[in-house]
DNA sequence: TTATAAACAGACCGGTTGTCCTGTTTTGTC
DNA sequence: GACAAAACAGGACAACCGGTCTGTTTATAA
């Protein structure tokens, strides 16, 4: 009887189970509003365990900003923008996909990196380092493709700078909405306004630069 | 001697002051990093007196969100998109003059509505429906707008819901950037890509509604 | 004045939070 | 096998939070 229980070292595996739920309650509930008290319980993780890994709560926001966030943003943005055939196919696609998921879900969680971003911006200067970064990466990758269009022949004058910044703003501005209606019609009323931008084909020549 | 202290019963002026404390605190930490007990230093107001005019800490939240939130989207947005000669100009206004303000003060506090909008919406049903509220009335002021452009004349096939929607999350987004990068620059440049949305003249006179 | 309710004061409490601390077990290395 | 470091367990704690409660003062109306 009384038979031994066997403990088994798995620093990896605990690390990445405390990071899916951190992950899931920071979207669910926000950052203040989760206790480590539910996330150990969540994950099946002792205090001294995740005290281990992690050692305050922002070390482990942290890590999830920049493990979890900024693959969020790879995965449903970057990596599908790159194997578009061009950059306003690329935004249509991901605005579509993004829209069909959330209808399937039923629900809307909103952006997860604006969630954090709108949290914790303020809250500590770190925080917002790296989210910025993220938000950096998010629209030079836009730019980047769009320049890339313009050298292989197609996309007119478009400053690709401003069409990122443009992109990135209507989208995290449609999940906010869609978030707070709990409806992502938006999402697809954005895109049609988006894909109305004008291609400018060079527009007249002269150099408008504003700044 | 000891000299009576009179206390004068104001309790308007006592309300007025807690929505101050709350409006700002909530707009500079966030709903769940604001403790009741710092509001009742910050505003000079007791446990007792708060409790009388907000029985809970939602109930203060709901009070800021109809009354001062909305508030300040009507001040900033809607009344200046109403005095404008036209819709876009109202919005190039409005975009401008945030930006001008914003590069004055120095720092970026972001969206009101956004930021409480981002922190509430999943906590509780009445901040969402309340927080919804005020998205929806301000996009059919820019609906509005532009209805009414088009029948005085100007603007072409534009659709007004569409522009709406775009105008709202385009600016939405823009804050969240400008608030995680605390620069107002990417506030112009989005403007500078809403401006470019073309205004297809009725684009062919099919009725081309998705919805 | 007197009664009546609103307005305010201030202490109090149960529950929770994030963090720390002391031990124990497992793992890797010589 | 010996030993050190990493990995993990679990309790303890002080600070804090939001809400409640009782009591006092001020305004209002009869």
């Amino acid at each position: 009887m009384a038979m031994r229980k066997k403990r088994t070292n798995d620093p990896e595996g605990m690390r990445r189970r405390v990071l899916d739920v951190a992950e899931d309650s920071f979207q669910a509930r926000g950052y203040h509003a989760s206790s480590l008290g539910d996330l150990m319980a969540a994950a099946g993780v002792t205090g001294g365990a995740l005290h281990h890994h992690f050692p305050t709560k922002k070390a482990l926001a942290l890590a999830v900003i920049e493990e979890r966030i900024a693959a969020a943003v790879e995965e449903t943005w970057i990596a599908p923008l790159r194997a578009a055939p061009s950059a306003r196919e690329g935004v249509r696609t991901v605005f579509e996909a993004v829209a069909a998921e959330l209808e399937q879900q039923g629900y809307v969680r909103g952006c997860p990196l604006n969630n954090l971003a709108h949290e914790l911006s303020l809250a500590d200067s770190d925080f917002r380092v790296a989210l910025a970064g993220i938000f950096a990466g998010w629209r030079q990758a836009i730019a980047d493709k769009v320049r890339h269009d313009q050298r292989i022949g197609g996309e007119g004058g478009t400053d690709p700078d401003r069409f990122a910044a443009l992109t990135v703003a209507a989208y995290s501005g449609a999940m906010s909405m869609a978030k707070t209606a709990q409806d992502a019609g938006v999402l697809r009323e954005c895109l049609a306004g988006l894909e109305s931008v004008e291609s400018s084909p060079s527009q007249g020549g002269l150099p408008q630069k504003i700044y």
